[in-house]
DNA sequence: GCAGATAATACAAACGTTTGTATCTTTGCC
DNA sequence: GGCAAAGATACAAACGTTTGTATTATCTGC
C-alpha cells in the first residue's frame, strides 16, 4: 500500500506537503498540489483511514442500534439514514439487540470500544430505561435516539406523531362510516404505542363516541386473532390496529366469521409492511416514514448540536380494508 | 481516555509490559499481568481500536455487500453471519447496492478504504461479472461470496443447493397429482435462477414429462401475474416460482378465474418469505436457509483459507397452496 | 558464589497520518 | 537594494498501540 511518505519521496518533498495537498490546504501551492495529486493517482495511493482516524482522534463511523434489521420499519430507517450519512462521507456499523437488553448493552459496548463518532439507537423492548445507554456512551459520544426514545435520556430524538397519524387513522374509520371502533394497542411499555392509543381515543372522543373495546399485548397475527373474535363479541364493526401484523390477524378471524371487509367491518393497521398491500383484501394501514425518520436522525447526527426532538407525521394508506367507497365502484 | 501508557505510569512499568499483560502474553510474569489488570479495570481502560490497528497493519471489521438489506433473505443472512463473526470479535460492515453497480462499486472502495479484514458479498443484478471486485479488492482483501456468486472470481463460495431444491418443489407437486407444471423462472443472469429452471425441468424429465410452461424475467407480483393467466392458457395446472412474489401474483390470478387452491391449482414459491405464511391460502415455498448460508459464509471468512465452495441444502415448506391432502382434512 | 541460562522487563522504533512551529523563499514596497 | 510581510515548505512531535531487541533480574547447578 502507497502512503504519502513514499509520495513525498518521488516528489522530493514533506510528507506534511503531501498531507496538506490531498486535503487541500490554502498552505500549498496550487502548482505543488497539483503536482502531488497526479504521483498520487499514478501511484494508486489510498488515504489511510485508520492512520487519519488516529491522529485526528475520531472516526467516520456511525454507529446504528435496532432491535432488529429484518423488520421492514427497522431495515428502510436504516437504509434512509445510510444515504444521508454515505453522503456526507460517514460509514455505518449496524447492531442488532434482537429485542434483548444485554445484547443492547453488548452492541454499545462494540460501538464505544469501536470510537464511533455517533450512536443512532432505538431500544429493545427488553430495556426499560435509558440508563445502560448513558452509562456506556457517558456523554462523550453523541446520540440520537429514534422511534423508540427515552425521554429522560440526553440527546436527539426522532419519532413519528404517532398521536396524529392515530387520530387520522380513527377519523378515516368514521368517516366510512363505521361507529363502533375497537383498537388493537400493542406495548403500553412503548411510548409509540401509547400515543398511538391516545390519538385513537381522541378521535373518538371528538366525534362524540368511546372505544367499542381495547385490546392489549397484541402484537402479532396470533394475538390479533384472539383479540379480533373477541371484538366481534363486543360488537365492534371496525378495528384500529395499532400493528400490521396483529391487524392481519384480526381481519383472518373476521372473514372467517363470514363477514365481508370493508361492507361489514373495517380494518386499519400501523406500519405499512409490505404485506399490507400484497394481500387481498390489502389492509389499510398507517405508515411510519421509515426512511424519512432514518434521514433524519442522519441530519440529527450530522448537526449533533444537542438536545431536540424532532416529530415526523405519519401518512394513512387507505386501501381495501377499510375503503367502502372503493370497493363499491 | 485513559491509555496504557497511563496505566504504565501508574504501577512504574512501561507501556510495553502493560501491552503484553493486557494481551495474555507468557512474557510477562502472572503476579505483574494481574496488577495490571487490576489498575486497568479501575481507571477504566479500554483499548484504542484504531491505535491497534493501525500498529498492527489490520482490522477487526467485516465488510458485508448485499442488494439490499430490507430483503428478508439478506438481512436473515446478514444476522446469521453476525453471530458468528461477533463470536469471534469482528464486527460488521453493512453496505447495500441497491441492485446497482455503481453502488456496488462505491460500496467496495469504502470497504477498503477502510481497511475491512474480509468481504461478503452477494453482488448486485445489474453486475453482470466480477471484473470490478477482482479490480478493487485485487487480492488484498478476502473474498467470500454467497447466494449471488461469480464462479470465475477466486475465493468461498457458499450457495443454496438451487438445483436439488427446485427439483423436490417440483417432486412435491408432482406428487399432489398435478401433472401440467409449469415455472416462473426469474432471471436467467443469475446463477441460482438458472440453477432452479435445471431442477424443475430434471425432476419433470425423471417423471417423463415435459414443462407446462416456462416464464422468464417473474420476479415480482405483477410479473408473476401476467405468467400466471399466461400459464392458465397454456393449459396449467401447477406453478413452481422460483421467487415468492411472482408466486403470490400469479395466486392472485388463478383465485380471481375462480378456481380453488389448492384442489384446481397448486402452486410452490421459493425463499420462504414472510408473508407466505401470514396469507390465504398460505404458500408453500421452497426456504434458503438464510441465517445458515449467513453462518456458513462467516465461518469461511474466519478460516479464509483460500477457494472452495460450500452448498447448503434447501428446505421444502409445504404449506395450503399445494398440498391437497391437507386441505382435505 | 559464579558462569550460564532463562525469565522479566525496559527501550525504542514503527504503523501513516495530521498539525503546530520553524525555516526558507518569494514578493511588494519605499 | 534592502526590509518586512506573506507565501511556501520543512521539521518534528504526536495519536496509542505493538513488537523486536537490548538490558536487567532471577534462577539453576556445580
Amino acid at each position: 500500500m502507497v502512503t504519502i511518505t513514499q509520495i513525498a519521496a518521488a516528489l522530493g518533498v514533506t510528507p506534511s506537503t503531501v498531507s496538506r495537498a490531498l486535503s487541500g490546504s490554502p498552505r500549498v501551492k496550487p502548482s505543488t498540489r497539483l503536482a502531488v495529486e497526479k504521483v498520487a493517482a499514478e501511484m494508486g495511493y489510498e488515504r489511510n483511514i485508520v492512520a487519519s482516524n488516529l491522529r485526528r482522534g475520531r472516526s467516520d463511523i456511525v454507529g446504528i442500534v435496532v432491535p432488529r434489521i429484518g423488520r421492514e420499519f427497522f431495515s428502510n430507517a436504516i437504509g434512509g439514514a445510510e444515504a444521508v450519512l454515505n453522503e456526507a462521507g460517514l460509514n455505518v456499523l449496524i447492531c442488532q439487540t434482537h429485542e434483548r437488553l444485554d445484547d443492547e448493552v453488548r452492541a454499545l459496548r462494540t460501538l464505544r470500544t469501536n470510537r464511533v463518532c455517533a450512536v443512532m439507537l432505538s431500544h429493545a423492548i427488553e430495556s426499560k430505561d435509558g440508563s445502560h445507554i448513558a452509562d456506556i456512551l457517558g456523554g462523550q459520544i453523541p446520540l440520537v435516539q429514534f422511534d423508540r426514545v427515552f425521554s429522560d435520556l440526553p440527546g436527539w430524538k426522532v419519532v413519528n406523531n404517532n398521536f396524529e397519524g392515530a387520530y387520522l387513522a380513527t377519523k378515516h374509520l368514521l368517516s366510512q362510516g363505521y361507529r363502533h371502533i375497537g383498537t388493537l394497542a400493542g406495548y403500553m411499555s412503548s411510548e409509540a404505542y401509547v400515543q398511538r392509543l391516545e390519538g385513537f381515543r381522541a378521535a373518538l372522543a371528538d366525534a362524540g363516541l368511546k372505544p367499542a373495546a381495547e385490546f392489549l399485548e397484541t402484537i402479532v397475527p396470533e394475538t390479533g386473532r384472539q383479540a379480533g373474535s373477541l371484538a366481534l363479541e363486543a360488537g365492534c364493526d371496525a378495528i384500529y390496529s395499532a400493528g400490521d401484523f396483529s391487524a392481519l390477524g384480526a381481519l383472518q378471524t373476521v372473514r372467517e366469521r363470514g363477514l365481508r371487509i370493508p361492507q361489514d367491518f373495517g380494518i386499519v393497521g400501523t406500519a405499512n409492511e409490505s404485506f399490507t398491500s400484497l394481500i387481498q383484501p390489502s389492509i389499510s394501514s398507517l405508515a411510519l416514514k421509515a426512511a424519512e425518520l432514518g434521514r433524519t436522525s442522519a441530519r440529527a447526527i450530522l448537526s449533533a448540536l444537542g438536545d431536540g426532538e424532532t416529530v415526523i407525521p405519519m401518512e394513512l394508506i387507505i386501501r381495501q380494508s377499510s375503503d367502502r367507497n372503493m370497493n363499491i365502484k
